[in-house]
DNA sequence: CGGCGCGTCAACCGATCGGTTGACCGCCGT
DNA sequence: ACGGCGGTCAACCGATCGGTTGACGCGCCG
């Protein structure tokens, strides 16, 4: 099977190299450090499967990477290999095509295991991962409105109950109704503890 | 030279020993994945250099692994390897007695030569790390002290003035008083606006 | 030596926030 | 047509926060 690797740490593409070599059936016929690199290497050597951390560095985003690696003429499976298990990330990451979801930190047999199964089309999660999602399932309650991300906006922006109320041409009393939705649905209870926590999650954006 | 590796991840750990196999002078003389490992493998192998990433994943913070390393009898150096170039990992690290503070995505020869000057007991610095220390310099008045980031952290996770105090063994008193500091010095006056203001300058990092 | 910045603490005040209860309206799906 | 959900508003209370003033000890640097 044909393997590429798409990680900007010269560190971890040294060590899945080194790890892989190990494994017959594993060729690693090329690596990237970021975006552009991956997309011509991967057009020009045809893998089957391509690891790919999430987290490239220059600026260029490991999901973009992933849904234009898609978009190519018969296209390899792509199996996220990364640190976070944030599940906005695993969400963007599956929606954009990726057929799986490993953590660096998951012991190298299931590394392996994982990278086989991704070139027989399975579709593969880590342990941690897998349980994060059903739980997520498991309560889709937990999807915030638009009006309340629209809310989260300007509390990380800093803004009081009354500046949000005014901004959004509302009372202060609906301000703080929305507030306690969103600290239920987000599982904190106060207001700069929801804006980290949809930060994390990716529900908003800072800068 | 005797090194010691501390990371989470058995993919980055590979990637240490195969990129380093190929240096002469250096000899890996053991690993660990968490704070205890470490501790008890360096009070054993007596390296002269520990490479030392700064998450751990078990929750537990390698900047307090360094610290209690340096705690020990002739302690080694600690050079650290990590992903991050926040102000806050980078002052916590050194304050904690680091050596140094490399990125994982320098380049291997950086890599290389950073740990022979650590053995040296040189401070060593990624030239993206170094960068971020002379801004600092050349705006002290702007410049947060290390406690007050320390608290800023806090504060990102959510934590009224009264749980940051018990955190930090101070009174509520003194939190008020570092919040108008920093306050002052971000230009907001609020404590979810000194937490966007802070992620944005990189000061602290969230998760 | 004398500042100066840092970290610590205290007491106080008004403003704001967190949380609750209860209510009304409009839209959507069964 | 009815129920459910999202969005809106109100009034209230205790808890917390923001901001101020004033104070003390410490280490560093000129």
């Amino acid at each position: 099977m044909r393997l590429f690797l798409v990680d900007d740490h010269p560190v971890v593409r040294a060590g899945l190299v080194a790890l892989l070599g190990g494994e017959d059936d594993i060729e690693i016929v090329g690596e990237a450090a970021d975006g552009g690199e991956a997309l011509r290497g991967i057009a020009a050597r045809k893998p089957d499967v391509v690891l790919m951390d999430l987290q490239l560095g220059d600026g260029v985003d490991g999901v973009e990477v992933t849904r234009r690696i898609r978009e190519l003429p018969s296209p390899p499976r792509v199996l996220v290999l990364t640190t976070y298990e944030s599940d906005a990330d695993i969400m963007r990451a599956v929606d954009a095509g990726a057929t799986g979801y490993l953590l660096k930190a998951c012991p190298p047999e299931e590394l392996f295991q994982g990278i086989r199964a991704a070139a027989r089309g399975e579709t593969v999660l880590s342990a941690k991962v897998a349980t994060r999602m059903i739980e997520r399932m498991r309560d889709p309650g937990s999807a915030l409105s638009a009006r309340e991300v629209e809310i989260l906006e300007l509390l990380a922006g800093g803004a009081g109950n009354r500046e949000i109320a005014r901004r959004l041409f509302i009372t202060e009393a609906t301000v703080k109704t929305h507030l306690v939705h969103i600290y239920g649905k987000l599982g904190v209870d106060t207001r700069t503890a929801a804006v980290t926590a949809a930060v994390e999650r990716r529900l908003i954006r800072l800068l």
